[in-house]
DNA sequence: TCAATTATGAAATAAAATTTCATTTTTCCT
DNA sequence: AGGAAAAATGAAATTTTATTTCATAATTGA
């Protein structure tokens, strides 16, 4: 647990002088690190003891236990930030930034999600008659992927990526069915057409797009996937990625509640590969 | 940079009496950053003013100064590893070490990555009469959203996912057109076969693929990205996100080589999208 | 308002780390 | 091999840092 969150989370707890403390810190926790518990209480303006205190409510031994504690979120707090590329950059320079962002997102992307919901959507997934995944531009070549992964788990799954597609489909959906609508933006008018009529339909609407948009309100489910994209570019990158994530997250839950018996099954499949493909040596 | 990498390098540099010291800490390193320099001089059999002379003499202030460093090593010294999912875990579980597999594969895929061939390989693509990106399976997908982000470019772009299309297509193909296959384990035959096929017709072959493969053999350009599968669940996962991180690294280099001119370009063809979409409140 | 509770800091104490310096060990030259 | 020089080491002293104690101040609640 990261204890400047923690610091921000109890700082309506604190005394008006712990507070002081608590501000010090967060405004510049890489200087803590290297202060005394003498320097840190002469920046607070308040007295040793009361620094002692502050660190005691944080659940540690004392100030260089918290220092430790300190260190150690400030090592992971931000391993992978957004960098944007630049005008100038090179190949080197651009491939870093364009994985370190997009491992900055998955981070995001994990902390947006609800461990709950998850489980929620995998439920219903399993319980599932017919799964229908649906997705555009970007957004399709998840659904995509989902199609790939689903059907090796033998149910019946489709994926469209074609509007008028999408919209016969959900028209003849039923109870018992599910309909996946990914969307980064959540504001593609046909796709929250096709989440609405799908519902209307009795269908189980699952959305994995970001908190609080036009496609979220029509779902049943909504699994929230929170991104920054870098918009220079003008192009989907990190969303997609984290998107994908999430359907292996889902897969990987699906293939769980099955049990092993289930999973022995899913080897069969990808041996089933094994003569398409040139031997490995060793 | 990691200081138990450190110790391990400079283990050779330091005294008997101090590589003593170096061994505790390397065979318990969570243990030593709770631990008083007494403790730890006691547990290495030496004394105090030893230890803090190992302390110096790997660039740190003192004996605390280490423990902070150690304290970040320990936190951030594997910050990403590859977990396996359990048979047990729970929705909270198994979505945390997908997405830090994920990541984890996303580093190593970044480490395998060589600059100076992706530049190459972009250079290649922008100057190219024609590109076709072939892939099948779960690289399908990585091929299919490499369609829709060169599509963008306005340049001529083709995507299969069939077999034989594939081939007529690499049979068609000439100098000046470039072919990008995309394979995680480069031992796909009919896929190593178009490789080869395009090549003697002249075109310039890129491969997306895992390092010393079949297919890498057959590519005029290997572009390796080695990550780790979780073999476990049977399923392409951690490969294909690495390559659509490649994918998206190849879209910048092309769109940065293009000059900002092309880029105000882009921005149009996003614009273009806008009336599909419900107006975004603020 | 005033007793009770809680918060705070000065000073004392304790703990931990560092420096100094004498002793031991190792190195390297003849 | 022998012995001076250099390097390594630890005991003790010192310094720095953190913690505890306790008296005082501020706040709360009847």
């Amino acid at each position: 647990m990261n204890i400047l969150e923690k610091i921000t989370n109890e700082l309506d707890t604190l005394s008006k002088s712990e507070r002081k403390v608590a501000e010090v810190i967060l405004s510049s926790p890489s200087t803590v690190i290297h202060s005394s518990i003498a320097a840190l209480a002469k920046q607070a303006n308040i007295s040793e003891p009361t620094v002692n205190r502050f660190c005691r409510r944080l659940d540690t031994k004392g100030y260089p236990d918290f220092k430790l504690h300190l260190a150690q979120s400030l090592a992971n707090g931000t391993p992978y930030v957004n960098r944007h590329v630049d005008e100038n950059d090179n190949a080197e320079e651009y491939t870093s930034k364009i994985f370190e962002s997009t491992m900055a997102s998955l981070e995001l992307a994990r902390k947006s999600l609800d461990a709950s919901l998850i489980n929620r959507a995998v439920d219903v997934l399993t319980q599932a008659n017919k799964i229908s995944f649906f997705g555009l531009g970007a957004s399709a070549i998840v659904a995509h992927d989902a199609q790939n992964k689903f059907f090796r788990f033998n149910v019946p799954v489709v994926y469209f990526d074609d509007i008028l597609m999408q919209r016969m489909s959900a028209i003849n959906s039923r109870q018992g069915d599910v309909v996946v609508v990914i969307s980064h933006t959540g504001r593609t008018k046909s796709l929250v057409e096709v989440a609405s009529l799908a519902k209307e339909n009795d269908a189980t609407v699952i959305g994995i797009t970001t908190t609080d948009t036009p496609l979220a309100k029509e779902c049943s489910i909504v699994l929230s996937v929170d991104v920054i994209e870098d918009t220079d570019l003008y192009m989907p990158m990190s969303s997609r990625i984290a998107q994908l994530a999430l359907i292996d997250v889902l897969a990987t839950g699906f293939t769980l509640r099955r049990g092993s018996k289930f999973r022995d099954n899913l080897k069969k499949v990808k041996d089933s590969l094994r003569s398409s493909r040139f031997e490995k040596k060793d």
